[in-house]
DNA sequence: AACCAAAATTGTAACGTTTCAATTCATAAC
DNA sequence: GTTATGAATTGAAACGTTACAATTTTGGTT
């Protein structure tokens, strides 16, 4: 009953549920992979299993097939966007009966280098990649390799990179012609690192917005950040330095939003009085603060059934060959943080 | 250069390198473990490896040493203190060369059940596991084959289980006695789920206080939630029906929080003046909400240093003997929703 | 009872590493 | 120039599966 004296025993194998079972190992390996065996022999096997505690190595099985059978994750951060991803697409892969890798690059280019090293070392069969447009070469090689790469809200050019795409530009263009509607005309946007192309699509729906309305875009209502909420912080300090102040702001994503609402707290300005703001980015925190904030929501679950459309079609030859890419839209929630600029009669 | 047609070529293997390189197999193994060859040979080696773009495969590698590099980490749910968690932990283990394989089981017995079938046949060297008891007899299965087990904010009673504890009581405590010492006398609290340790020992901490306050504990204060955002809710539709009601709230954790702050909203109820708040968890939205809410914050970078420490001393004789058990204090960040009650004198 | 096809089982060869005993190679000492 | 010594290399045997050809068993037909 107990295990030797401090010995711990080795995990039972196929070949000991073989031997217990009397069968041999093939019939075994048939019934744990669910092929028919005949009745009494299937009871033997089971027997042995229970008893012996048997539980299926793995790694000799991915070993053997040579399928992995493990995805690999690749995201810039762990805010609560990708933490949610990452979990909801890690349940969604264990189901189907993968085993997801994750890695965060923090937009560090040789982290991102060296997630490409761990994850081919660990043979993954596909990769999902969000925000790291700087792995051109790597992605390839990786395809070229038979590994299945889904790019979430990214533009590899590479035909064969699956996509998976939010309307950035068209929603960022209904946010701001929200404002427009509300009577705003000096309408700053912080966007993010601008080499980054989701970063240039949001810009571009603000952009559009603009030119929809007839307004030349101010320069100086355009502040470049870096996705981090000091840039965000920084930004509202420029801005409010300036000759002329916005009546409303856009921020391009959550964490440079909280740079906001720290200058807004320190200048104590008023939402929306004084200024009005959108968020990229829906955060939970957003519906709790006063005022609350008008965001961007990303359409998480049908995010996550996109990629896993894509990931379970992988072997499919008839699509697998052209590109595939699905584009989803984001929804703007309006809350108390926009309203008409204080002397508007709209 | 390129591959060919349509054909997906199959990884390098050793042999293909030992082959290009001109030595054994066993020579290229030694140079890649990091072991002295020739210079020569190392040369050609190398050459080999990086013309042949080879990447050693883990899984074979695994299979062989039977060391799989895997730890599992099983949480109850992908929440902000979780998330950061897992981020955490996954790039600490990963730099030392072992992969993190993460399972949520929200709170459900079976899913927690199944997340140990899933460890197992991955063949994982340790196990880490956040607010699940009732694993008892799995987890001592796989401490009997030599898997490491440190659980988190735990009471498994088997010494062989190292754990890491954070002073729920005593923090708990701490924050209950700056409500007293601000003036409140009705002091209601919201627990956790009472099968769960944690939730015991939180409470316990608001007992041990009204005690050294000489106070009794009124029932009708004491709300047994489930950890989830409704039962804030409800406790307080209870606590606020009930004949009296209390000046200060203490909600177990930040989830239970959100469903107060929702009752507070609904009714419209002003904070701190017609009730102090406290929470355990300090999420990053209480910093950002106005009041901003007095919140019990676990060390998380110290948790996973201390997590990283019992891991790494896994093999040393002299400690896994006996058992390791770290605790670390919590900080109670005294913020805007904690002051005195209205008709105080204090 | 003899035969045949289908079904179930068996034995064995991989998969890509690591490991270890056996071998070869270099270097220095006599 | 031989021998002793240690270092570097080799070859082959595992690790625990799966897959496949070969074999045995089963059950139905004549």
């Amino acid at each position: 009953m107990t295990s030797g004296p401090g010995k711990t025993p080795r995990n039972a194998t196929i070949n000991d549920v073989a031997e217990r079972a009397n069968v041999s190992i093939g019939t075994v390996s048939r019934h744990l992979n669910g092929y028919l065996v005949k009745p009494d022999n299937r009871a033997r096997i089971e027997e042995a299993i229970h008893s012996l505690s048997y539980a299926r190595n793995a790694i000799a099985s991915a070993m053997k097939t040579s399928q992995s059978n493990m995805v690999g994750l690749l995201v810039p951060d762990y805010d609560e966007f990708h933490a949610q991803l990452l979990g909801l697409l890690g349940t969604s892969f264990r189901e189907q009966g993968f085993v997801t890798l994750t890695y965060c690059h923090e937009s560090n280019v040789q982290a991102a280098r060296d997630s490409i090293a761990f994850f081919r070392s660990h043979r993954v069969n596909s990769l999902i990649l969000s925000g790291c447009q700087e792995l051109k070469s790597e992605v390839e090689e990786m395809m070229s390799q038979g590994v299945q790469v889904i790019a979430y809200d990214n533009d590899l050019l590479d035909p064969r990179v699956q996509q998976v795409k939010v309307d950035n530009a068209g929603v960022t263009r209904k946010a701001i012609e929200h404002l427009l509607t509300l009577g705003h005309r000096k309408i700053a946007i912080i966007t993010g690192q601008m080499e980054n192309w989701t970063a240039q699509r949001r810009l571009q729906g603000y952009r559009d917005a603009m030119q929809g309305a007839e307004l030349e875009v101010d320069p100086a209502f355009v502040f470049n950040g870096d996705w981090r909420s000091e840039s965000g912080f920084a930004a509202m300090q420029k801005l409010w330095a300036g000759t002329e102040r916005p009546t409303a702001v856009f921020s391009s994503n959550h964490q440079m939003t909280l740079g906001v609402l720290d200058f807004v707290r320190e200048q104590q300005l008023d939402i929306p009085s004084d200024l009005s703001l959108i968020s990229f980015d829906d955060i939970s925190m957003f519906r709790y603060l006063t005022p609350s904030i008008t965001a961007i929501a990303q359409p998480l679950p049908q995010i996550v059934s996109a990629i896993r459309e894509l990931f379970l079609a992988r072997d499919d030859a008839q699509v697998s060959d052209a590109q595939r890419s699905i584009r989803l839209d984001c929804e703007l929630m309006v809350r108390d943080s926009t309203a008409p600029p204080r002397n508007s009669t709209a």
